[in-house]
Order: structure tokens, then C-alpha cells, then sequence
DNA sequence: CCTGATGTTATATTATAGATATAACATCAG
DNA sequence: CTGATGTTATATCTATAATATAACATCAGG
């Protein structure tokens, strides 16, 4: 697994390792079943510390992602939650709908978008 | 105009002006041209303080959503960068993607939700 | 020419979140 | 027993969010 740390983005760190390991389940660069580096392995390799992965990784296994075992560390295994998961993505695309529709970006474009990104990998 | 602060969700409060006002200018409540309460005068009626709503009104500007006049206030004056706009709701859309994926919703719900969202106000 | 309301700037303080640094602990495959 | 795992607990530092005062430049309106 391959994950890089903008260092410079306003954006913080364990939020961009959340992030790319969500893309990276999306785009099947992690299947289901595969295992995460240890915090210990991905914080020295990304040159960051130790809590900063475990946090992550726990938001990862809060919202669903990955299942952590005691001592086998993290695995992909992507919980469904039909409802939950439905309302906080609307509510996401709602707020993007929104500056989509001041901008002057009409249904169509997002729609084009939309379909782009369901378009790559897997 | 009526704002609503949230004051217990983990989000700022001048990004919940913030969005609420994107929100309201999207569907049609804040129509192209009106003024926004001037921040001392929004502060006083949401109960906080003047610098935050400054903040928000601040990003607002930044962002393309409204103008300020030194002694007028903001007023709503949407510009349009369609290379920049579009390449940042690209981005967000990205993600949001990737989560819909994940969590096994398929394109076509992720379009009924845009068009949903298309539908309501102005 | 004043008055008052506007956004703006400046400084300071408090509280919270992000990140780091050590250290220790429980678990259990091998 | 060993070693690697996630976990928990402190402590520290920095940056951000929010508040609190105060002052400033601007200028419409009386």
C-alpha cells in the first residue's frame, strides 16, 4: 500500500490517510480481506508518528472500513449500513450540489462526474 | 435571512454560516444582489462573536460568493470560475465516490440523489 | 461638518484539536 | 518465552477556533 502525505496541505494528516485508503477500496487497489501496514510500519515509512496512523485507522474502523484485530493489525472489510451510509453521503452531496448550483454547474455536468469517477479502476 | 448555529457539532461555527449561506443562495432563499446582515448585526442575533461571522463573510468573498463594500456590507455576487470551480467539485466528488462505492451504492442512486438535490427551490 | 454604521486591523486570552514523544500494557501467533 | 500487534496513558508543542476589547478608515445621510 502506497500512501503520501502532502505535508504542506492544510488538510490533516490522519484525514489524508483516511481518505486514501477509501480511494484506494474504491478503486480496487485494496481488495476486501487485504491487510493495512502496522501503525508502527506506515508511520515510519510516511516519516509521521505512530498515533497520528492509529487515528486514522480507528476513524477507518469507526466509519466502517476496515476491521482491526488485537494482533493481525487492520484488514479491509467494508461494513454495510445501508441507511447511515445513504443519509451522510446525501448530506455531502447536498452542501456540493449546492456551490455546484451557484457556480452555474448544471445536472448534467454533475451527472458527467459523477459518472467519470465510477468510470475508474475495478 | 436566518442563520442557525449548531453549537454542538464539531463543525466551526463560521463554516456553518458559511454553508448555510451557500445553501440559501443555491435554492433561491438568497437571490442575486441582496445584502446579508452586517456581521456585528448577524453576530448579536446568533449570539457570537463579530469575528466569526467576519470570518465566514471573508471565505465567502474569497470563494466567489459574495462582494463587500467597505460601508454596504456583503451583498450576493456570485463569480464564476469555471476552470477552478469546476476542478474543486470534481474533487470533492472524487471522494465522495470512492465512499459511495465502498459502501456498495451504485451510480444510479448516486444520480437520483443529484437529481434530488437539482429539483428543490429556485 | 458631524454622526453613525460599515468592514477592517490589531492584540490578547482561552479552549480545543492535531501531531509528536515516551512509556507501558494486554494479547497471542509462532 | 519472544516479538509484533493495537491500545492506553501522559506530557508537550503548535495551530486553529472563538472570544473580548479597542481602534481605525470610509462615507452615506442628516
Amino acid at each position: 500500500m502506497t500512501i503520501e502525505i502532502n505535508f504542506n496541505s492544510e488538510e490533516a494528516y490522519y484525514m489524508q490517510i483516511r481518505n486514501q485508503v477509501i480511494s484506494q477500496i474504491a478503486y480496487g487497489e485494496l481488495k476486501k480481506g487485504e491487510s493495512l501496514p502496522s501503525v508502527r510500519q506506515l508511520a515510519e515509512e510516511i516519516g509521521i508518528n505512530m498515533h497520528t496512523v492509529n487515528k486514522a485507522y480507528s476513524l477507518l474502523r469507526q466509519e466502517g472500513y476496515v476491521k482491526i484485530d488485537r494482533r493481525r493489525g487492520a484488514m479491509v472489510d467494508v461494513e454495510y449500513r445501508q441507511d447511515a451510509d445513504l443519509k451522510e453521503i446525501s448530506d455531502e452531496m447536498y452542501l456540493l450540489v449546492a456551490k455546484a448550483r451557484c457556480k452555474g454547474i448544471d445536472k448534467d455536468r454533475v451527472h458527467k462526474m459523477v459518472d467519470e469517477h465510477y468510470a475508474k479502476g475495478n
